[in-house]
DNA sequence: CTGAAAGCGCTTACAG
DNA sequence: CTGAAAGCGCTTACAG
């Protein structure tokens, strides 16, 4: 690969030159920039990035990492393609890694970007409990550590609340459960997710407060564990049906899994919504394609994910932004053919 | 941030000692080795991985270039999923960069990953005529040109076929075709893709080549144009059922529009598989618990992505391997309650 | 076992 | 307008 002396030998130029007329930084005769021109043309040269860092001391570059058993989620390249716009408009290079399947994966993920001197990192946190996952206190431990902002997505971290940009699943979790209740059910299922995830414990949760707050008894038998794919969803609900409660309606940990519940309702012939309500949560896109149209809730990932890299380059520009309330994102029901009113 | 100068100061050896000391390239003695380390915690040190690159002129990096608009694909999660387990089990650092959405940002994304110095690039095409997507020729130059290694996922380069891995999409749409030919279908409607793309065309090429095969004269009326999505296919099917051409089954561009398309028949009372059999192309999931569940045709991405990744390794490693033939992968059909025999 | 020096490919004061 | 030199933070022959 050709290198900046190679140009300037064959321009007849120093490699000082070289640079200028590639970087602009000087007036330079025509003559002498048309020459240079050529002989980067000649020799096909192209810059080495990593000695213009290093020289420079700066990369113009923020790191993004992004969780493993990423493939069913529909997340994924939202993040992405948000990330990478505002990363464009803010004239930084993008470099995205994936947290590997190891212990400590996630810190490794977030040191090796920081290692290439990634002026920021933004570390999406898949789920607190997760095998492998970054508990809260080394995120925080990290955060004070690393030498560039670290903007963490998807936790809350009770010592960096500015650094953080999450979601409240329980409140999310409770406005289906709320609205069910003022159309007059009071039997109402739950589908949790695994509930060794944070996620999935704060949904639960978020359930049992609607039901306290409406004065209903919680019976564990109406709550049935899922795995938050179709077939946990699939097998809870066939689960809640052979076990004989009675009950008018099903929330589900998210779409996946009312999906799956969907499926045996209507294999068991128990109608939705005439003899069972169902709820998703995440509200992805299918929804309005399945029969009967499937409620839900809806996160603004969009929203979410913009706010967590506006944040980031804001701390990269050092500009002195009041830590936002707004950090914490909450959910919209939206209403489908799935729920009636008993 | 602390140098390794700064470290061997502290420690009372000199830069190169350090270095040996974390490179592990020379016997060290156990008093400075520790010494060294002492002062390595201390410090809070890191290595400049960009000074360590630039020194040893090799970075260990692979780049993978991943498409835009990929929000609503389940591919996306699996790509990256694979090519950082292979990238790690063949000790590489997977920098992982999206296209962004500017002419050539194909090309651009690419360039600047080896402006980066990675040692290959992985690059998915997501499709020929995308809007600013790079052209096969504008490909084949630039695997003439470049200085490393780079494999193109998901098209066919007649100039560089060992460059590349693709599916044979022609032979994939025909299957669903031929098989409802075998069960006594001969009105079979098509519900393509975005016809501007060359994957849509391809497909569609499929399709008539399993009519041609067979006899069977191609109706244009029969084909529709979707839009890969759910509405395009709830409205592709709408338009099919209201210009009354008589049709006993519709082949899909894609899972999604199947989906939609099936919205449509039911929402007509139109029963499937008993007034109209349907196909779906690509085998997501959700189609098990669909009612009924949706047949359609599986491409193995995962054997896909993992023969894309093995041939990068393989030329990096500039092992001799002959070009095999298997860089064209094919599909699978996958019968669910959706066909039925006439 | 360890250090001094040169080099990786750039940028950027400092001179002229 | 241009060049020589020092420096970015490492690695690695070359000596000893």
């Amino acid at each position: 690969m050709a290198t900046m002396l190679d140009v300037s030998r064959r321009a007849g130029v120093s490699k000082s030159t070289v640079s200028r007329v590639l970087n602009g930084t000087a007036k330079i005769s025509e003559a002498t920039r048309e020459a240079v021109f050529k002989a980067i043309e000649e020799l096909n040269y192209r810059p080495n990035v990593l000695a213009q860092s290093l020289s420079k001391q700066e990369t113009n570059t923020i790191g993004l990492v992004i969780p493993r058993g990423s493939n069913t989620s529909q997340y994924l390249g939202l993040l992405i393609e948000i990330c990478q716009e505002l990363a464009d408009k803010a004239g930084k290079f993008l470099m995205i890694t994936q947290v590997n399947d190891q212990p400590d994966g996630g810190i490794r993920a977030i040191r090796s970007l920081v290692d290439r001197r990634c002026d920021a990192v933004l570390y999406y946190n898949n789920s607190f409990f997760d095998r492998y996952n970054i508990q809260g206190d080394e995120l925080s431990d990290l955060i004070d550590e690393l030498p560039v902002p670290l903007v963490v997505m998807n936790c809350f971290l009770p010592r960096h609340p500015d650094h953080c940009v999450w979601f409240d699943h329980a409140y999310g979790a409770r406005l289906p459960v709320d609205y069910l209740i003022s159309q007059g059910h009071t039997r109402i299922a739950y589908i949790a997710g695994p509930l060794n995830q944070r996620t999935a414990q704060l949904r639960l949760q978020g359930y049992e407060n609607a039901l306290r707050g409406a004065g209903i008894t919680i019976d564990p038998l109406l709550i049935v564990e899922g795995d938050r794919f179709y077939s946990g969803g699939y097998s809870a609900c066939n689960q809640l049906i052979q076990q004989q409660s009675e009950f008018t309606a099903i929330c589900c940990f998210n779409d996946l899994t009312a999906i799956g519940a969907l499926r045996a309702l209507q294999e068991n012939h128990i109608s939705v919504p005439d003899q069972v309500s169902l709820f998703g949560f995440d509200n992805e896109s299918i929804l309005d394609y399945l029969t009967p149209t499937v409620s839900s809730v809806q996160l603004s990932a969009h929203a979410f994910v913009t706010h967590a890299m506006n944040l980031l380059l804001a701390k990269l520009n050092a500009e002195d932004i009041s830590i936002p309330e707004a950090s914490s994102f909450t959910g919209d029901l939206v209403l489908r053919q799935s729920v009636r009113a008993l």
